[in-house]
DNA sequence: CCAAATCATATGTCAGACGTTTAATTGTCT
DNA sequence: AGACAATTAAACGTCTGACATATGATTTGG
């Protein structure tokens, strides 16, 4: 790809994208060397100063890693999910923070996803994710846990139940809307009634899973799904009244 | 955040950092304008070269733009479904051709993702979702399509039938699951019989949503899920032949 | 009072330099 | 010869200072 230097487009967004397009396509391999920053700077007859303004636009998805010293350069990276994880967390809570995106929205596409992980994951669950399933579903029963560490438990029991499906790429686009909506899930208070009711919802998916019973598991999953969301709803009500009676008082 | 110049990271990741989590926590709400790059540089305790590769970090994530002139300056990006999508793609793309997962897995994200869509979209199908799924469908089943333009067409259909849940979130996740997978779906030849297979799929599917039958679309997207990676199986089993046959005959 | 010229500000880009990291090379001693 | 130490070279990381360019605001002239 050309450099145009009188293009309204910055000369390091389109030397990131010629790089960039180079990486999809497969011209440049994985873990692949680019050239160091003085030969591109003079192959794209540019400043230093601007190939590195490109890299850096690169290294900032995870598309290049960078070594100093003798042997260093540039490195085209494998993708890790790890990275995937952290683009997509970074992303779904701007989405949600922004506004560009309800509460309820994230709700309910992050339970149409585990419903779409449920069946899968009590075909395919191992020992191991069971176990992480059931001492999570006992700690939450456990009195005197702080919200925070309920809403954890939560977390990693939805997360193992997940990860049972065995499928990384829902696994790592679930991800992102959990951990986008955990702020707001932190604001719920969880009296002792609702929590012995989720814990309830938790034994019942736990016991699906265990016994291979998809279906079961699903209608668990909508049943928690309503009554999350109702959970939620009366808390955004609340702040909402606050507000209100806040702009009221002015 | 401070910034430590001891530190064996990037000064200019650093501050990428402690910028995008101003803008995550909060602090830096949408559309405020960032100090000018002098200004930072005084800051942050570095040059403007340094503060600049960090800004273009964040402008890479989409988290920031920049305007030039005498009221410009760096801004906080609304985050829109547009960026989202972009980064979504661009992700998924990645991890699949970098062989971090494998077709399959895909494939059976993108199928159990539909599903999950699958029984929003027919409660909240508005006519213009089910006219376009028709007349993809129709399409479809014209004699003399290439193989590009049916995949396109298969695309589209599949498009309408997620947007039809009326989720964003849902929507834009898989997007990326299927966009990265249309170079591999490009390369499947469909036979004749193949596509009338497929058709008859997807007017099943379009009969469900207009039925508002809910169970009927789930169990026709499994069976054309099933089908779907059966074809792709036997390609790959061709395509992967052909790389053995070629490394005996050397 | 409006329009054109000017100005001020901020980003975009460049050139050159120095510091630091790291691996390979060289050199010396045993 | 082999092992360890010193040197060297390559590359990234950072800084300074400067100029170019875009663009809104200000001033000036009619």
């Amino acid at each position: 790809m050309k450099i145009d230097p009188d293009s309204p487009i910055d000369l390091s967004a389109q030397i990131a994208k010629a790089i960039r397009d180079a990486i999809i396509v497969g011209t440049l391999p994985v873990d692949e060397r680019l050239p160091s920053e003085a030969e591109l700077s003079e192959q794209f007859d540019v400043s230093r100063p601007t190939v590195r303004e490109a890299l850096k636009r690169l290294a900032a998805q995870s598309l290049i890693r960078t070594q100093r010293g003798a042997t260093g350069g540039a490195f085209v990276n494998r993708l890790t999910f790890e990275d995937a994880y952290g683009q997509q967390i970074t992303t779904s809570t701007l989405l949600l923070s922004m506004n560009a995106v309800s509460f309820q929205t994230a709700c309910e596409a992050r339970y149409a996803l585990e419903r779409a992980c449920a069946p899968l994951s009590v075909q395919r669950r191992t020992a191991d994710h069971l176990a992480t399933m059931r001492a999570e579903e006992h700690r939450q029963a456990q009195p005197g846990l702080t919200d925070e560490a309920f809403c954890a438990s939560d977390v990693a029991f939805h997360r193992a139940l997940v990860d049972a499906a065995g499928n990384p790429v829902l696994s790592y686009q679930l991800a992102g809307a959990v951990e986008a909506m955990q702020p707001l899930m932190n604001m719920i208070t969880f009296t002792a009634r609702s929590r012995e009711k989720i814990v309830a919802f938790h034994n019942q998916i736990a016991d699906a899973v265990e016994n291979g019973n998809g279906t079961a598991a699903d209608e668990v999953l909508a049943d928690l799904a309503s009554y999350t969301m109702e959970l939620a709803q009366s808390v955004i009500a609340a702040r909402d009244a606050a507000k209100n009676e806040a702009s009221h008082s002015n």
